[in-house]
DNA sequence: AAGAAAGTGAAAACGATTATCAGTATCGAC
DNA sequence: GTCGATACTGATAATCGTTTTCACTTTCTT
């Protein structure tokens, strides 16, 4: 977690940029998260701390942190963009929960491979992709999937 | 493409809706677009022979499509919502082009299959998935891929 | 034809994100 | 350490796509 702290400090020096403490501590308060954060979400992290540092900032410093490749960016189609660790973890997709919006991780290289093959029938050269599967979990499905079927779920 | 222009106004009936001229115009607009419209093209559409619809009807519009099982509304990451015809085509997956945004529609049950596999695997009962994949048609690929590797793409 | 109820468009409101701008902090040079 | 160029900050305003509000108009049932 230092480790991450210290690259983004050498990406900074390295772009000439300056090591604010304000950076310091939305980055700290980004390495910290351990699931999907929103701007405003790392916002009200940080402000609990130090209630000085504007949402404005943290958009600025996430922007930083995918610059220095320590953060992804990810758009689940509610409109606000959720921030991911880059570090070390490799490609992966996501599973989210339409009930409690949880999100879980994933990798198949199987899918990966299909998808390689469906492209290049189609022509194209794959640079990259996203998939989401959307469904109830394991919680969720014990706590509400009693009744009889149950299909408008609120998220579109 | 009158059976559908039919089936909304069957549906706007049902649900003791009114079956304006506007969104008989939007409508058959919509119906008569061949690819993924934004609002704001269908708007641009509609406005080229009637000038006196809003782009706010447009929208109402647009969600009584979907209500009516007529549209299906996409989120393709860049902010703004493209819809397509629910009618008739089954579930399917797209591929855009990061060059040109052609969007390509395909569907791959193997990958279908394997995705409920993963799926189950970490518990979850899934409800609907979105594939996106992204890189270069066969189009673009060929008239811009010659040089060295060009990794900076634009499309974040 | 009449009226209740829904629909319309303009403009304002929205939520997430980005740009502007005047004042502030950082950091390399000395 | 101090100085100063330069980047940074936060408040506010602007943007963009979309939705709400509201006064007025249309539809549709009787």
């Amino acid at each position: 977690m230092h480790d991450k702290l210290l690259q983004f400090q050498q990406y900074l020096h390295r772009a000439g940029l300056k090591a604010t403490r304000q950076r310091e501590l939305i980055a700290r308060a980004f390495f910290a998260t351990t699931t999907h954060v929103s701007a405003e979400g790392l916002y009200r992290r940080v402000g609990g701390r130090h209630p000085r540092i504007g949402l404005v900032t943290v958009y600025r410093t996430l922007k930083l942190l995918k610059d220095a490749g320590l953060a992804h960016e990810r758009q689940f189609g509610d409109g606000r963009a959720l921030f991911e660790h880059a570090s070390s973890e490799r490609h992966h997709d996501h599973i989210i929960c339409t009930e409690c919006g949880k999100i879980t991780e994933f990798a198949s290289v199987e899918i990966e491979a299909l998808q390689e093959q469906v492209v290049r029938r189609l022509g194209f050269h794959i640079q990259y992709h996203k998939l989401e599967l959307y469904g109830r979990c394991r919680d969720c499905s014990a706590a509400a999937g009693k009744g009889p079927g149950v299909h408008a779920i609120g998220v579109g």
